[in-house]
Formats: C-alpha cells, sequence, structure tokens
RNA sequence: GGUCGGUUGGUGAAGUGGCUUAACACACUGCCCUUUCACGGCAGCAUUCAUGGGUUCGAAUCCCAUACCGAUCACCA
C-alpha cells in the first residue's frame, strides 16, 4: 500500500485558532496512524496577509503539541520548496500546459467588466459566473493583447454538464452539478496562482494523498477534482472536518472564548491537554476512554468515527481534562507550570523555594489551568483579604467570634509553628469553645483567607505564618 | 436566491431497524468521605432523539416534506 502522505496547509497570519490546529491534529493522525508523513506548506499567495515570523510561530505551536513535520518549510524535504510564494515558476508552467492542453485559456476581462457582470447578476438575484468571454479567442488575438502587455489571468474551462461526484471519509458522497462551477481562475495577474490552483498542483507534487481540512470546502472540492482530472492525476482521500463552534453557536473567533491556542498556552493551559480535548472535538474513540496521550489517539484514530455535525468548543470541558492533566503533573513540573505566573503577579523575593513547593503541593489539586493559581493564592500575597456577600453573611452568626478569641488564644500559645500543632490548636478550639464541624472550621477559613474554599485548613494557615494568622484573626 | 450539509439533554457525544424503558464524560443537584469547603467516591439528571407524515410486526436509526442552523457561490485562502 502506498504510503499515507497529509499536509498541514496553513496561510502565515501569525495566528493559530483552535480549529486550525484540530484539523493539523485529525490529519496528523490520520497518518500517523499507518505510520505515513505529515508536512508542512505555508500558503502565502497572498502577499497582502503575510506576517512576519509566521513560519516559526508554527513550528512552535505544533512543536508544543507533539506534532512534528516530516518536512517544510525549515526542515526542507525531497519536494521543496514549501512555501507557494517561492514555487511561482511551477504553477505558471503547469498552467500554461493547461492552456497548451485546451483545458484552460487566457483571460484579459477587466475588474471593470467583471464588476459590471457582477452587478447585473446581484441586481436580478443570480449567483454571479463567468460568461465565458474569452475562451474563445484566436490565437491572434491572444498573441497580439499579451504583446501589447494586457493583463491577463488563466482560466480553467469547466464542463457545464453532468455531474461531479465524489467520496468524503466524512460525509460520504458528494455530488455537485457542474453547471454551478465558473471558469475559476488559476493564475492571477500578478502571476501568484490562487488558492485553488496552488493547492492541487502543490499536493500532486509533493505525493499527498490524504487531504484533511475544513468543511468550508466541501463544495469546492469538485473544481479541485476537475483539475485532477485534467492532469490525469490521481485523486487524493479526502476529509472534511466539521467546524468548531463557540459557545454562542457561533463560527469560533476571538471574541466567544479564548479562540487561539497561544492564548490558552500563556493562560497556563497544558499542550498535551489541549491535544487531548481537540481530538475528542467532532471525534469520539469506540470505548469511553477520554484521556489520551498523543501516542495513544495514533494508535487508536479512526477517521470513520469523526462526526458530521458542527462541535461547540466547550472551556469547562478544556478545564476538566487540563486539570486532570495538572493533577498527574509531578510537583517539580507543576511548579514549573506556575511559578512563572505567580512572580509576574506577585513579589516573590521573600518566599524560599521550599515555601513555594509547599505552596504550589496544596494547590495543585484545585486549579485547573496555570495561571488560576494566582486568583487561588491572592490571600497568601495581598495583606488584606476580601471576603465576598456569602462569606460576610456566614460570619453573622452569634457563635463564631467566642471561636475567634478561643482559636486566636491557642495559636498564640503554640511554641512550634507546624502543621501538627495547628491541627491541634483547632481541635482545642472545638473543646473549648464548644463548636464543631462547619461552625468550627468555617469561622476559621473565612477570618484567615477570607474565603470559604479552599486546601487543608491546616496547611493553608502554616504556610500563611503565625505573624499574619495574628493579625487576620485581630482584625 | 441556487447548491451542499447538519439537527440526540446546558455541553461533548454513543447509537447505522429489535440487545435502548437512549451509553459514557463535562456541568449541575443530592449523598458519603474528610471534625469544614475542596479533592475523591456514589447517586440523580432526555418516557425521548427539530417537527409532521410514510415504510415496517418494530425507527433516534430507512424514505419524503417542513422548520431552524451552517457552509458555499472572488484575480481570499
Amino acid at each position: 500500500m502506498e504510503k499515507k502522505r497529509t499536509r498541514f496547509a496553513p496561510s502565515p497570519t501569525g495566528y493559530m485558532h483552535i480549529g486550525n490546529l484540530r484539523s493539523a491534529i485529525f490529519g496528523y493522525l490520520m497518518v500517523k496512524h499507518d505510520g505515513g508523513d505529515f508536512l508542512l506548506r505555508i500558503e502565502d499567495t497572498d502577499q497582502t496577509r503575510k506576517v512576519e515570523g509566521a513560519i516559526e510561530f508554527i513550528y512552535d505551536t505544533c512543536r508544543l503539541c507533539g506534532l512534528e513535520f516530516d518536512e517544510g518549510p525549515l526542515n526542507g524535504g525531497p519536494y521543496g520548496p514549501y512555501t507557494q510564494s517561492e514555487r511561482l515558476d511551477i504553477y505558471k508552467k503547469y498552467a500554461h500546459e493547461l492552456v497548451e492542453k485546451g483545458e484552460a485559456y487566457y483571460c484579459f476581462c477587466t475588474e471593470e467588466r467583471l464588476d459590471k457582470l457582477r452587478k447585473i447578476a446581484e441586481d436580478n438575484h443570480m449567483a454571479f459566473m463567468y460568461d465565458g468571454h474569452c475562451k474563445n479567442l484566436s490565437h491572434e488575438e491572444i498573441e497580439e493583447k499579451i504583446k501589447a502587455g494586457v493583463p491577463y489571468v488563466i482560466r480553467q474551462k469547466m464542463t457545464k454538464e453532468g455531474v461531479s461526484t465524489y467520496e468524503d471519509v466524512v460525509y460520504g458522497t458528494i455530488s455537485v452539478e457542474n453547471r454551478i462551477l465558473e471558469d475559476q481562475v488559476l493564475l492571477k495577474s500578478d502571476g501568484y496562482p490562487t488558492y485553488n490552483f496552488a493547492n492541487v498542483i502543490d499536493d500532486h507534487l509533493m505525493h499527498i494523498n490524504v487531504v484533511a481540512r475544513g468543511n468550508e470546502y466541501v463544495m469546492s472540492t469538485p473544481k479541485y477534482n476537475l483539475l485532477y482530472d485534467a492532469f490525469g492525476w490521481e485523486r487524493p482521500t479526502y476529509i472534511h472536518l466539521p467546524m468548531v463552534l463557540g459557545e454562542d453557536g457561533q463560527k469560533l473567533s476571538k471574541r466567544n472564548g479564548d479562540a487561539s491556542f497561544m492564548d490558552l498556552y500563556h493562560e497556563g493551559y497544558l499542550p498535551e491537554a489541549i491535544v487531548n480535548y481537540l481530538a475528542l472535538l467532532g471525534w469520539s474513540p469506540v470505548d469511553n476512554q477520554e484521556i489520551f496521550t498523543l501516542e495513544e489517539l495514533v494508535k487508536v484514530f479512526d477517521p470513520s468515527r469523526i462526526s458530521k455535525s458542527p462541535s461547540t468548543y466547550d472551556v469547562k470541558k478544556l478545564n476538566w481534562v487540563n486539570a486532570y492533566y495538572i493533577k498527574k503533573l509531578s510537583l517539580e513540573d507543576c511548579v514549573k507550570l506556575v511559578k512563572p505566573f505567580l512572580s509576574e503577579a506577585y513579589d516573590l523575593s521573600d518566599k524560599s523555594e521550599k515555601w513555594l513547593n509547599e505552596l504550589v503541593r496544596i494547590y495543585q489539586n484545585h486549579i485547573s489551568y496555570g495561571k488560576e493559581i494566582v486568583k487561588e493564592t491572592e490571600m497568601f500575597f495581598n495583606k488584606d483579604i476580601n471576603p465576598d456577600f456569602e462569606c460576610i453573611e456566614f460570619m453573622k452568626d452569634e457563635s463564631i467570634p467566642k471561636t475567634i478569641e478561643v482559636f486566636k488564644e491557642e495559636i498564640e500559645n503554640i511554641s512550634e509553628w507546624s502543621i501538627p500543632n495547628i491541627s491541634n490548636a483547632i481541635n482545642n478550639t472545638k473543646e473549648k469553645a464548644s463548636v464543631k464541624g462547619k461552625m468550627l472550621y468555617m469561622p476559621i477559613r473565612i477570618k484567615t483567607t477570607g474565603v470559604m474554599h479552599g486546601p487543608e485548613l491546616p496547611d493553608t494557615i502554616y504556610l500563611l505564618g503565625k505573624d499574619i494568622i495574628l493579625e487576620r484573626l485581630s482584625k
């Protein structure tokens, strides 16, 4: 069997949202499942959108996620160059080959003429379609215009009859009537190819036989196929991926959630967790397993189990997956993850490494992403605590002043500041103030931390330190 | 407007004619554990699969209409 090869083909915009990444992941899984190749190709035929450093950015993102490219603009390969703007001569050559074959033609129509046609179509509530004006120009006419320097594009001659059909791994058989296909532009007047054209040429030349991409291409795939046919090339296997929606049911954008991988990464989400979550968006395994390493995904991935309907990006579930991965981290790695956020938010200069480790240890089970620790640990860094309404309500109980009074005394009497001794202090308070359970713990917790939830109370108190505790108890 | 798709709970989803009085997971709610909250464990949470018809002994699963949502119709990718 032929080796499977697919490509991730983004435009270099310097931004990678979750939907893009998911396409890359699915392509990667699909091909690696059978030991195939995964390559990167940069689609920069629209020069206006180019962003500096975007290629490095794509490599970085994918490397973080564990997706390594077998071939690509930075690491090379046998079918380069892998950047479309460096392949202009190739496209030109193939476009002209098509003209010679009679499958394409020069078109000298001006923008004005096309705009006029478009306007007429619009007024008649019709879809605009190029009218084939230049389809039958004579050789002489063409020669003359080219010599005169009239700008031109090359358009593909489309059949108007019949139906184009192809098999999609996800969507099954897709049929489109050829009469709705227009004579698409292959080569623009600036000498650059259109996306549609460059895509087919490159995919063929790079021996791509698996094409995984968003389902916005479902409708244009017949055009690609006609191009493959015109050259007499073999068509690839198509996998069109369902769209990823934001929580508002709209297409994912920067507005409806942190749609970019880098945003998430900079919030302290783990790439493995993001990949894991993304793989589950629109795909499900045969069994009920939900936590997967990349290797496991590669092993069990089956593209026929990709769903046809769009899926909604749900941060809550991502948080759950990410929290799971954080809990599994070694303390050392967890400190590594979380420390940059802490040192960015707070002054850590007077904190020992031991203290920091201890802090992370007691919070590791409480956070779902790295940056969350900043808010959770406020009480350790800010002098003042700000109990919310619920806390204040709770503290209105009349037994509380006495509990606090007794506990404060117990704390004062502790000679050696240690977790067992703090536990004892709590225990003694229970006896002396004759309160227990919630009415024992909650007042102390709120008074010392300002919140109702948190890690083990003795641990927290220990880390806070005797001075701060006494100060807060006195207020 | 034409064309092509999609529609299972708040969310991700399983399900491809009987084993489904619809799995599993997130979220939510309750209980247990812990002398507290959380963590963890357990339980509850769609009589119903957009709606209406049809095929069938039998349908979430097949067919047809309707509704809604989306994609697409460029010298953008």
